[in-house]
DNA sequence: CTGAAAGCGCTTACAG
DNA sequence: CTGAAAGCGCTTACAG
């Protein structure tokens, strides 16, 4: 097995040239040779080597895909929607989860994708400004999905409408006192997304003359650190009717901290998450729906783009979100809920 | 940017020969050549050509990761997991997510692996007998998880085990009329996974006197599936008074579907799951516990050593389980549950 | 310890 | 339309 160009090229009687030619479409081969060439190459099972193609042209075929947490739902999606396109598209993926600190640093320092990949794709991995400078380096077409990331193409939502989309449901609601479960803790540069989705829950506030009534805990986008949160608001001084949570692991997390209070989401809090996981159905969470496939689907296709050539500015992608409203919101009950 | 090494050979005033022999480290070099050679590397921010490296050594630094849905907890845990140790032994993660029928049929087909990896990690995808020949003929290192493909290591649970546990779990509490949700479509050679599950429960029943009371309903192992399978049994002439669910995942379904019949799940119905998916814990439910994370590692682990030259016979290693018991699963009520 | 040389398996102008 | 030749950037016996 493994047979070469050179014996395909001897099996069919032409130069290597002309099998290299024959086999890939290019320049002009007449169509007896072609045929000949392919049926060698059949009879031979013959493989192109990957290696000595990448040497000869100075492409690979392969594009980087860098993630920080494959094992949650969002990234894994937005992997295989990508994925997906690529593979479809005759690119191979190569895969870096590089989500906790070490990783990460490690990662940026050897920058494994050197001279290894045609492009890459960078999902809702926060990127600090010498870290998007190491990947412009790379002098390869960068796409980011959920960042803001100078000079890449990108791929997200509009955080802060979608966000006020769910703080407007619970002001509906009659809900005064809304506290917000996310992320305070300094952010890398562009990664802007857990901002804006506060920045949302403190302008809704304040649009609605309560600015100061803003009561906010990190969560750490994790299902514990939403728990833990939502503990943390239970065994506070003021125990607020309604939560926006900024995603729905975080929720799932506030979820299981009520029950293990004993109180029931919708009657007694009302909580509502962000993404619409796959699992926000089955507990009844209602959420922003933001169109995870398909960002993932757009970034891979802007990706291929890039890689074929196109030499278009960066471009920006905005996907829509909309508002799924299941029973963990309901209306304020009048009586109810006056701690302060 | 982009030297080669013969620039770094110029650099430091030697031969190309001794610049790859120092910064690899093979061979003998003398540590004042070896300190030249690795500053002019330095200087020159010089990064090793993968693709010529391959060429000339015959390896690829690279290995595939072949699974069937990484959107799914499970498989993106055991990638999370494995990539890891990968990416930590400095080798690169080629993604393969292949489990639509048309998209398995052309990875097979096309086999983008072939020369491309030099090992090859299968996850819990289903494989024909033909097609475990196919990856064979790559003639590089296979391990598996959650298969029994003859020739590969093969890392995975004691599914029979497992599964009685948790039939045996809900005899304790008195059940008698279990119902079981996982399986029976024909599935390919060596994904016996569904198939012992189910023969776990079939001869717990027999074993406690009850083997004429099977009653099975396929899920698909998909969240929807479960739900559309509770819902049939819902609707049944016969209902069950417990359910094993062969996948948390399914469970999850499961319990939608109960939520909309307005059952709730422990005093109503008795539900036990299987995985400890993360949200499992969120949602109360009962379940078998494998250690996934553990299955992903130690899969890694023995395809470094393969990778490394490890000529031993193939390996089969068994993890353990055990059960986590939550709300879900309750006694069994006298009065209640006696429909037939 | 170090270097010259061949070779890994393709691709691509350049001729014809 | 087809081929000869150089080149892509390493690695590895083989000498010394």
């Amino acid at each position: 097995m493994a047979s070469s160009l050179d014996e395909v090229a001897r099996q069919a009687g032409v130069s290597p040239a002309t099998v290299s030619r024959a086999l890939r479409g290019v320049g002009r081969v007449s169509e007896a040779t072609r045929a000949r060439v392919v049926s060698a190459a059949a009879a031979l099972d013959y493989v192109i080597s990957p290696a000595a193609s990448s040497l000869a042209r100075g492409t690979t075929g392969t594009v980087g895909v860098v993630v920080p947490y494959v094992e949650r739902w969002f990234f894994a999606t937005l992997i295989s929607a990508a994925e997906r396109v690529l593979r479809e598209a005759g690119i191979s993926v190569l895969l870096y989860n590089v989500g906790d600190q070490e990783g990460r640093a490690r990662f940026f320092h050897e920058l494994p994708l050197r001279r290894r990949v045609d492009a890459v794709l960078v999902l809702s991995l926060p990127l600090s400004a010498s870290e998007v400078d190491l990947l412009r380096d790379l002098a390869v077409p960068v796409v980011t999905v959920g960042l803001d990331a100078p000079g890449t193409d990108c791929v997200g939502i509009d955080d802060h409408a979608a966000a006020t989309s769910a703080m407007r449901h619970l002001l509906h609601l009659g809900h005064r006192d809304i506290a917000f479960i996310g992320e305070d803790t300094p952010v890398p540069l562009g990664f802007t997304t857990p901002l804006r989705r506060r920045d949302a829950y403190r302008d809704a506030l304040h649009e609605a003359g309560i600015a100061d009534g803003a009561l906010e805990v990190p969560g750490g986008f994790t299902i514990d650190g939403g728990e833990r949160a939502m503990t943390r608001l239970l065994s506070g001084h003021r125990l607020p009717t309604a939560v926006f949570v900024a995603s729905d692991e975080m929720a799932f997390g506030a979820l299981r901290a009520l029950r293990r209070a004993g109180l029931r989401p919708g009657r007694d809090i009302s909580l509502i998450g962000f993404d619409d996981h796959d699992l926000a159905d089955v507990l009844d969470l209602s959420t922003v729906a933001q169109p995870v496939l398909e960002q993932g689907k757009a970034a891979a296709q802007i990706l291929l783009r890039r890689v074929r050539g196109d030499p278009d500015e960066p471009s920006r992608t905005v996907l829509d979100t909309h508002l799924v409203l299941r029973g963990s919101t309901a209306p304020q009950r009048e009586a109810a809920g006056e701690h302060d």
